[in-house]
DNA sequence: ACTAAATGTTAGAGTTACCTAATTTTATTT
DNA sequence: AAATAAAATTAGGTAACTCTAACATTTAGT
């Protein structure tokens, strides 16, 4: 069955909100902040989306996911994370620019298509923004992610995503050649204000604030 | 002004339509043909369009772009013959497949994109049919183009493109190693059946039927 | 338990892009 | 110049997706 935009970015949606919630399920104003819409048009999709089994909703409840919903939901987010490795990786978009395109391209209906690219690619498994991609069968690398503020000392870790994504601090880290993928070791951690002594590749060492370790994501 | 899927469509039906056309116009039900629908559903759309100032319009009479509607158009087709390029020489899609998946991604609205795409490609000028593939300022190379069985005896020419796209031509290309690019001597035009001596590279040499060569297009 | 606030739903309507059936205009024959 | 055929248009309607305003339900605060 062929969806439309606006259902993927819907079930797509739902299923990061439910993510998110520890009951597994998303609620009518969440979503509509979500996909830019108000609540009433929420509740006709999510009668519509019903319908078509893609989600189990009950009046005044919040919404779920069944499995059928979430296998497509993993699929638009597989296309958007690879269609935004690709944008960085090939076209030398920016990280903050990726998004908003790969928000059209990942509608594109092609199975050849998709898994070409991810062929094209070497087969990623992180996209710019550290997000896992999922697999052609809907597996997601789940590796437990930690803010660098949590790291003990002694320890290294790898970046794997940001939590602020403000071109503020994007600049910041560009400015200190901290990527995806770059190795950090924590030196020292600094009890005084909370901030870290640590060393990037090739040991060039620097202090960095709470503040920027709460916002980078390492394992 | 951001248009719809279905306007660009429209737009680039009528553009092909019109440059066939001695009069450099449309007709309603040509362009109904064109874009899978019904007449009333036409009319619709170009008392919309015309609104727009991208076509000019009076009832019962055939239609004509506008300059702006023209630059729109061609626009469109770069990215579609851009995109075609892209899966044809990046992701190894064959000739005839293409063109459906490019029919989608002509319709990603990103200036950035397709201009990085067109830098990736190498800036190619002609897309895997052989169709000129416009220039960022919309300038299209128009090198006139014969169809093999116009060749003199003698004469060397180069394949750019070809008529017919069925499965049964393009696996006969296949095997004859013929594509774009290729080079093709006429040696001998057979009166009695208008067939054609020829030899490709490499001085391998065939006899090809009149239908054959009426559907491949050189320069 | 009662009230107020927050959240969610229904009613009714607009837009885009289609459709079929009926009608009008233009083009082609005789 | 009629008559007929072809092409184009109008009338009226549907489906998807969105909205605002009004109403219903649930939740949280006292
Ligand atoms: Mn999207
Ligand atoms: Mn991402
Ligand atoms: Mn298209
Ligand atoms: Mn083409």
């Amino acid at each position: 069955m062929e969806l439309s935009h606006s259902e993927e970015n819907y079930l797509k949606a739902i299923y990061s909100l439910s993510a998110m919630s520890d009951t597994g399920d998303a609620a009518t104003n969440e979503i509509a902040d979500r996909v830019q819409t108000k609540p009433p048009s929420v509740v006709d999709m999510l009668k519509k989306l019903a319908t078509k089994k893609l989600v189990t909703y009950e009046k005044y409840k919040r919404v779920q996911l069944t499995s059928q919903g979430k296998k497509v939901a993993i699929q638009v987010v597989r296309k958007h994370r690879l269609w935004e490795t690709f944008l960085f990786e090939k076209l030398q978009f920016n990280w903050d620019e990726v998004h908003e395109v790969a928000e059209q391209l990942e509608h594109i209906h092609s199975e050849k298509l998709i898994e070409r690219l991810d062929q094209f690619l070497g087969h990623p498994v992180y996209d710019p923004h550290g997000d896992p991609i999922p697999s052609a069968n809907g597996e997601i690398k789940t590796a437990k992610r930690y803010k660098l503020s949590e790291i003990e000392a002694g320890t290294t870790c790898q970046v794997v995503g940001v939590n602020d994504s403000s071109s503020d601090f994007l600049m910041y880290l560009q400015q200190l050649s901290v990527g995806i993928g770059t190795k950090i070791k924590v030196l020292e951690r600094i009890a005084f204000d909370h901030s870290l002594m640590v060393s990037f590749k090739k040991g060039h060492q620097t202090v960095v604030s709470k503040k920027f370790a709460d916002n980078v994501l390492v394992t």
